[in-house]
DNA sequence: CCATATACCTGGCAGC
DNA sequence: TGCTGCCAGGTATATG
């Protein structure tokens, strides 16, 4: 999916064009992603107006107010492997796996999904937005403060495993998926096999700070378009050119000249350079 | 608790 | 030209 940089600059595109804006309807093209789409969406935010657009994590949060039974709720939307939103006008006719549509009057945004990893929720505000179950679990923001080397060696503290999982697991950091979790340990020298556990203070220092610095140039690059991702404008993000080892196997690395080497962890695949990382 | 495997779903591609 | 098998940006759930 869209990591962590592609749901923002998702939101970055977004936010400016939709919010504020009354809601006049929705159009749902299927019965379920990977859970069922709310039922009767249309008639619960007709008339609506979208209050704002958050992310947290990979998760869009669409904070929708004026709603016709008076209350506030907020959509929940993953865009899972294969997501992305555009705005379009109403008069384009929907492309397969264009499943969902959410009208602004003279504007559209317009959910595709091939592969249907995604997820739309709707939340009614009786309980907290942040109890939500799927988001209640979700572990620190990496672009935000707190997440440091200090943060990163105490929670690494437990974990046996090889750094490479871990750090892609969303219960301790969100947003890190495989494109960035092998740009960061490219970044930071450390081998996506090493030991979570056995990585020291100042190696983690760096560990933080790469992914940081990763995922922040990422979005200034607009995000990497490698398969289905695009802007909510249609346009392709351009990180991807800059990638060190993802989806470089065999190709020179960027610092040694050896080649890069793909293995598979966890059933997915990493890229690294077994010189530059250890 | 932690780590790994599996399932969800579609499409693109290499190899036969 | 098909067919098959594998691969793909995620993550909840089941199983060791």
């Amino acid at each position: 999916m869209p990591e962590l940089p592609e749901v923002e600059v998702s939101r970055l595109g977004l936010a400016p064009e939709l919010t504020g804006r009354f809601m006049t309807g929705a159009i749902t093209r299927t019965s379920r992603l990977r859970y069922p789409l709310p039922e009767r969406l249309g008639q619960k935010l007709q008339g609506g107006r979208l209050a704002a657009i958050r992310r947290r994590g990979k998760y869009l949060l669409f904070d929708l107010d004026h709603l016709p039974n008076g209350k506030t709720a907020s959509l929940i939307l993953h865009l899972g492997m294969s997501g992305s939103l555009r705005i379009v006008s109403p008069d384009i006719a929907p492309q397969p796996h264009d499943h969902v549509d959410i009208v602004f009057g003279d504007k559209v945004l317009r959910l595709r999904d091939p592969r249907r990893f995604g997820a739309l929720l709707w939340h009614d505000d009786d309980a907290p937005l942040e109890n939500h179950p799927l988001l209640a679990v979700l572990g620190i923001e990496p672009l935000e403060a707190g997440f440091d080397g200090a943060w990163l060696h105490k929670h690494l503290h437990k974990r046996t495993g090889p750094i490479k999982p871990v750090l892609m697991d969303s219960h301790l950091v969100v947003g890190i998926g495989n494109i960035y979790a092998a740009e960061s340990l490219f970044m930071s020298g450390i081998s996506p096999l090493r030991t979570a556990n056995r990585i020291s203070a100042t190696r983690c220092d760096r560990l933080a700070e790469s992914v940081r610095q990763t995922l922040s140039s990422a979005v200034a690059a607009g995000g990497s378009s490698v398969r289905d991702y695009v802007h909510s404008d249609g346009g392709a993000g351009c990180f991807q050119l800059q990638c060190a080892v993802y989806e470089r196997e065999g190709a020179p690395c960027v610092k040694c000249g050896k080649p890069i080497r793909r293995i598979r962890q966890a059933g997915r695949s990493t890229f690294y350079c077994p010189h530059c990382q250890k």
